[in-house]
DNA sequence: GTCTATAGCTTGATAGAC
DNA sequence: GTCTATCAAGCTATAGAC
């Protein structure tokens, strides 16, 4: 059965996701928001009890898809290693590969969510909170299948090493443009080919260095 | 000749620093900062020509330091190789080793100012610019000196091995408590020790990967 | 569900006395 | 350099008509 969501309510999030990324949560105004959503207001507050609750919904809504995606590809993986455990690379690609078929799939929304994450990740104040409240469980069995691969690694080794991850992907998801002015254009912020066939390599490289003897 | 420097003009900096790095530029009223500062607010307005001036100076006076502190590394470490190429490993600790080392100085402000940074490079709207604009030729000289440690590496692979390093060192310097969070207080974002002995190793393995024929 | 109107407050910035 | 006082604008949020 399909979730019946109003058309203001999703045109609303819509606009919201897309001002906080850009700018953070307080350097937006709901009425800069319901200016980009065409919509008066007040509507905002009929819909969202404030502007603390519509963020909420905001980081919400698309990380249920997300959690969802994440585990079906991790799930996957494990059921193609009915007998052993996956490899550190294929369970990395099962982290990484829904982002970039999220993408595919409608690239401005999912950017705009990638830029809101990587600025909440990056914040003391909300970082450790939120970033926990949202993706927890799913980190932690990935974790967990990361801990069968690498059966020889200690759990300090392994938390740093997905620290480690979680940075350079939600840099490399936010897509700054840091890179392409670094590089003078050579790479591009938004090619997601160079991303795909660079950073499970170098991540569970990384992995394999800190958490095998 | 030392610098002649304003104590109340270094307390404003110092608040707007603090403040910044907690909740971002838009987050903070000038009056927060001058409350923080035990000044008044029309004082700040007497230092600095707006609050956005202030920004830029709070992000400028570190700025200096930590490229001027990072740029002797490299060269202590060129220096020791007057025939060869040093190692990744070597680079790499030459680039994070003087962050440790200034948090050893002053813990505190120097905490606040890697927030303060997390937050910059992660944002789409001031990330590919302000980074670039105050780290960028000390970036370019480290990427030269990874260039010839991995003499086969192409371009992309080296620029896009320095971004994931990015990410990685920003969040972890950012000490958001995630990692507390998630590991239950294993580890512990404070902990410079355990970055030290980790950090370098994890992402010199990626370098490796991506950059080594 | 959508609008007008507005309350109550905070903001960035400045003028001018001392 | 430091203070008081203030302005014009923008802010979140709500009340109430339709």
């Amino acid at each position: 059965m399909a979730k019946v969501t109003h058309p203001t309510r999703e045109r609303i999030l819509d606009a919201a996701e897309a001002l906080f990324a850009q700018k953070g949560y307080e350097g937006v105004s709901v009425r800069q928001i319901m200016s980009r959503a065409e919509a008066d207001v007040s509507l905002a507050y009929y819909h969202f009890k404030s502007k603390r609750d519509l963020f909420d919904q905001v980081m919400l809504r698309r990380a249920e898809i997300l959690n969802e995606v994440r585990l079906e590809a991790l799930d996957a993986v494990e059921s193609r290693h009915p007998d052993d455990a996956p490899t550190v690379e294929e369970i990395i690609a099962a982290f990484t590969q829904p982002l970039l078929e999220l993408l595919a799939s409608d690239h401005e929304k999912w950017t705009h969510y990638f830029q809101l994450i990587a600025q909440v990740n990056s914040s003391p104040e909300w970082g450790g909170e939120l970033m926990t409240r949202y993706f927890d469980p799913l980190v932690k069995r990935f974790i967990e299948a990361l801990r069968a691969a690498l059966p020889d690694c200690d759990d300090e080794d392994l938390y740093w090493s997905y620290h480690f991850l979680s940075g350079a992907l939600t840099l490399t998801f936010a897509e700054t443009g840091r890179i392409d002015n670094l590089s003078g254009g050579a790479c591009k912020s938004s090619d997601m080919s160079s991303i795909k066939e660079r950073m499970p390599a170098f991540i569970a490289a990384g992995f394999r260095q800190l958490c095998t003897k």
